[in-house]
RNA sequence: GGCGCUAUGGUGUAAUUGGUUAACACGCUGCCCUCUCAAGGCAGAGAGUACGGGUUCGAUCCCCGUUAGCGCUACCA
């Protein structure tokens, strides 16, 4: 049975390019009908945080990636870890290593790493050019004994070379001698990640470790703690990265909340909408099943035979999915950090929409419902006596909206009398024309005594007021959707009429007068 | 510095795995519809597949090199 994991360190919030990989771990478990599993790797203990730890669950809790079993932390197992390494050492297979520690700082790690390489390259210093890995069992253990601190390191063999293939990059190959003898054990005796993971995946019995492709080169030291665990190697599937606008890093400190996959849903994005947008980085159903889809998409039961391929409900993505379809190039999750409009990708957005605009109303209304909840907009009536009203409203608003704040933003008008008027409206619709003043309030009057009070009866009513007072009913419409909704764009007025009601058009017409 | 990965319009991707006027979606432009704005419809601009060499009757696709970007190279994860 297939076991797969996603294993985020709880240092800061999850990122997009995390919750992509879960993701896919998710989709993978769920089309081969394995399980998917939660590991918060916890093990650096200075930066991990709880509340990070608690944004990662709620954050695939959002998405709706559910997981199988209990959540593993990380460093409940610390104890395992240091017993495997301390086994590697009684088997042969690792050495301590009783250098002393170099501090290092941070932030100058690569260009370390840099200098040391060359550095070694002119004294032909290798990898195996350390003194103690050869130190005699007996001396090693005596000098252990006697307190003295030690890293321990896996003894890499000196010749050989060390493959594996990637599901989706394909064989990978890495000569021994371009790995070093890594430590596994800090001399403070804290179990370091590549330790860790393995023991944890063998642990958690994972076949299939998908994850990013930083770990790709990494791999090749891990297969070869599992090798000297006697652990069956797992089979390895790398994502490409996502990259920012101009395939640079995309990273929390230069692009900010951008990455944090709760600003998405802060935002108003449907989750459904998200995940279909997250899939599409780095992945594609086949022209095929592209084409396919048309029929039997059913993210939008309203219009199936319309939708273009790539939207595929999380059903349908687990149906499509397949590593093989994963393809290498990073990806550029495009945005201009300059443009309120472009905040985030256009197509994020695109999507976003096209589900509002497309979903079954029944599936949306909760979603509307909490939102007007935290907006305080909610009117319990709109679940009993009002809800005919309230999906038809949603129906007609829905059809220009992005995200789920534009119910209590652009629509606020609709749920209560508080809102604002944009100033760029009531200039164009309500200024222009000085004998609104008087017309207004007139109008008002008609539109009250409309009987019945119908889309098709207020739009007679005001095209008859119009005509009498030789005015374009254009005048009128667009000063009433300014009065009602304080926006100048919206649906169709005669729709807006109606679902406002004859009592709060009327007074919102004569109350518009003031701003004439 | 070493090693590795990648390269199709602005972005995400497709191309029956060597044979297409290189397709689709987002975005962009224009027109139609119209009470506004969306949506929708129509039309269009935008890549000859990073560059240079091969292999082949024929390369987006296979090979080599160059360049660029990214990753790894820590007693970080």
């Amino acid at each position: 049975m297939i076991r797969v994991r996603f294993a985020p360190s709880p240092t800061g919030y999850l990122h997009i390019g995390a919750a992509r990989t879960a993701l896919f771990n998710w989709l993978y478990a769920r089309k081969l009908g394995g399980a998917f599993l939660l590991r918060i790797e916890d093990t650096d203990l200075q930066r991990s945080t709880d509340e990070s730890t608690r944004s990662i669950i709620e954050g695939l809790h959002w998405l709706g990636l559910d997981y199988d079993e209990e959540i593993v932390f990380q460093s409940a197992n610390a104890e395992q870890h240091r017993a495997a390494a301390l086994r590697l050492i009684e088997a042969g297979k690792a050495y301590r290593d009783f250098t002393p520690k170099a501090e290092r700082a941070d932030a100058n790690v690569k260009q370390e790493i840099a200098e040391r390489a060359r550095a070694a390259s002119h004294t032909g210093a290798d990898h195996r050019s350390n003194p103690f890995r050869d130190l005699a069992a007996p001396e090693s253990a005596a000098r252990a004994v006697a307190g003295e601190p030690f890293a321990v390191r896996l003894k890499i063999a000196p010749e050989g070379r060390s493959a594996f293939t990637d599901a989706v990059y394909g064989e990978q190959e890495r000569d021994y001698s371009e790995i070093e003898d890594l430590v596994l054990l800090r001399s403070d005796g804290h179990p370091l990640y590549n330790l860790s993971v393995v023991c944890d995946d063998i642990e958690m019995r994972i076949t299939d470790v998908i994850r990013g492709q930083d770990h790709l080169t990494n791999t090749h030291k891990q297969i070869l703690i599992y090798d000297a665990l006697g652990a069956p190697v797992p089979r390895f599937a790398h994502l490409p990265l996502i990259l920012a606008p101009g395939g640079k890093k995309l990273s929390k400190r230069t692009h900010g909340e951008i990455v944090s996959l709760t600003t998405y849903r802060d935002a108003g994005f449907l989750p459904a909408a998200f995940c279909n947008f997250l899939a599409l980085l780095g992945w594609a159903p086949s022209g095929e099943q592209r084409t396919a889809d048309v029929t039997t998409s059913d993210v939008a039961a309203t219009a199936a035979d319309e939708r273009p391929g790539e939207l595929m409900s999380l059903r349908e993505m687990v149906e499509n999915f397949s590593l093989e379809r994963i393809h290498r190039n990073s990806a550029i999750f495009n945005f201009d950090a300059n443009n309120p409009r472009r905040w985030t990708d256009d197509k994020a957005l695109w999507m976003n929409a096209e589900y509002i605009r497309t979903m079954p109303v029944a599936e949306l209304a909760p979603l509307v419902r909490a939102e007007l909840e935290t907006a305080g907009l909610w009117k319990p009536e709109y679940e009993t006596t009002e809800r005919a009203w309230f999906e038809r409203a949603i129906e007609v608003i829905r059809q220009r909206f992005h995200t789920l704040k534009d119910f209590s933003g652009q629509g606020r008008a609709y749920f209560g009398d508080e809102f604002e008027f944009d100033e760029a409206a009531v200039k164009k619709n309500l200024q222009k024309e000085p004998r609104l003043a008087e017309l207004l309030p007139a109008l008002a009057a008609r539109i009250e005594q409309t009987e019945p009070f119908t889309m098709e009866t207020c739009e007679a009513t005001l095209r008859a007021y119009a005509d009498e007072a030789g005015v374009k009913a254009g005048l009128f419409i667009n000063a009433a959707r300014t009065a009602l909704t304080g926006q100048s764009v919206g649906p169709s007025m005669f729709e807006v009429f109606d679902l406002i009601g004859r009592d709060a058009s009327a007074r919102r017409l004569r109350e518009a007068v003031r701003l004439v």
